[in-house]
DNA sequence: GTCTATATAATGATAGAC
DNA sequence: GTCTATCATTATATAGAC
């Protein structure tokens, strides 16, 4: 394990580097003077640049998962989980204004690049649109849970598009306000229907 | 103007392979080639890449512009006009699926790149925004229009950018209805308070 | 595992003939 | 205005010494 640490860096400073640059315009000599490497060193270690990539969206896959998995134990409702998601867009609102939303701006990066990582990133829409589906699901939305996840998903996807865009912090906040009172409002619906 | 003819054919070509491939990815042979010029032409026309996407967003500028005057007159009251713009989605949907929209991602792509053409990609969403803006006012809604006119713009990228990763043209039929309705719900509300 | 040196291909850009 | 070279630079990637 030791000697792996070497990779972990790597992959690290390539995730900022993508998430901040794009991943076509980081070249390995970006990431090797962050890393403090050689560019030789460094196909020890990756095969190739989409090599690093696959890396790259795993290492988002896990921690999203992680993340997930810890809003699903300290929510104690189905609601105030998926505040959890909606409030990451608060959380995070200083690097979404200047790099917007890391899982939006990769997938729509690689689906212009017919990359062939495109449907692994895409992956990482599917852990949200999953997670938010079984909570929808637990307050009782039987019929449409997959489509108010996606619409949560959207209406995020926007707001971190046009924080990015217009460079707007405040932006964020009322739009998350928006978003909270959708979820309560839906939660009350609900509520009134049972 | 007749010489003009190859500048034009140029700025057409670029503008579709900036939308399809995104602006760094697209070289001057991937536009020499789809033009069926010779790359030393092009510098008659354009000195420099950043030079071509200039006239590129300004070629987008105007058609967006255009547009947008013959949404203000074809639409009777400022609802049917709000719904053109809405519509969009469902007009686009199939180049939406596959290459997400276009003021959108080319927004996305030049915030990250830190391009010096950022701000003059970012006024499209000025020319939409402002659009909209005007009709949320004629709609009486004095305090907040240009919050509502960045709602709609959002839900509008948010759409785009799940359609094109999950490649889903029905997702955008269902959040189009949903959007139409929130407009003719503010319509009514605005009508009892009138 | 890390380095230096280098191969190779593609990019944006220029020079000059026609 | 268009072409055919060609240049300089940068990118990914490899070879081989340490």
């Amino acid at each position: 394990m030791k000697n792996s640490s070497t990779k972990e860096d790597i992959i690290f400073n390539a995730d900022q580097l993508f998430y901040e640059q794009g991943y076509e315009k980081t070249s390995f000599a970006d990431i090797a003077s962050k890393v403090n490497i050689s560019k030789g060193n460094f196909y020890h270690h990756f095969k190739t640049k989409d090599d690093l990539l696959k890396a790259v969206i795993e290492y988002r896959l896990n921690n999203t998962e992680k993340m997930l998995m810890d809003w699903q134990i300290k929510g104690k409702t189905p609601t105030e989980r998926i505040q959890s998601f909606i409030k990451i867009l608060i959380r995070n609102r200083k690097k979404i204004k200047l790099y917007g939303c890391p899982v939006g701006t990769l997938s729509s990066e690689l689906n212009k690049l017919e990359h062939s990582s495109k449907k692994e990133a895409n992956r990482l829409f599917d852990l949200f649109r999953d997670w938010l589906k079984v909570q929808f699901l637990e307050l009782g939305h039987q019929e449409d849970a997959d489509r108010l996840a996606m619409h949560i998903l959207a209406r995020s996807q926007g707001v971190a598009v046009l924080a990015n865009a217009y460079q707007d912090e405040t932006f964020v906040d009322y739009e998350v306000d928006l978003l909270v009172k959708w979820v309560d409002n839906l939660n009350n619906l609900t509520k009134v229907k049972v």
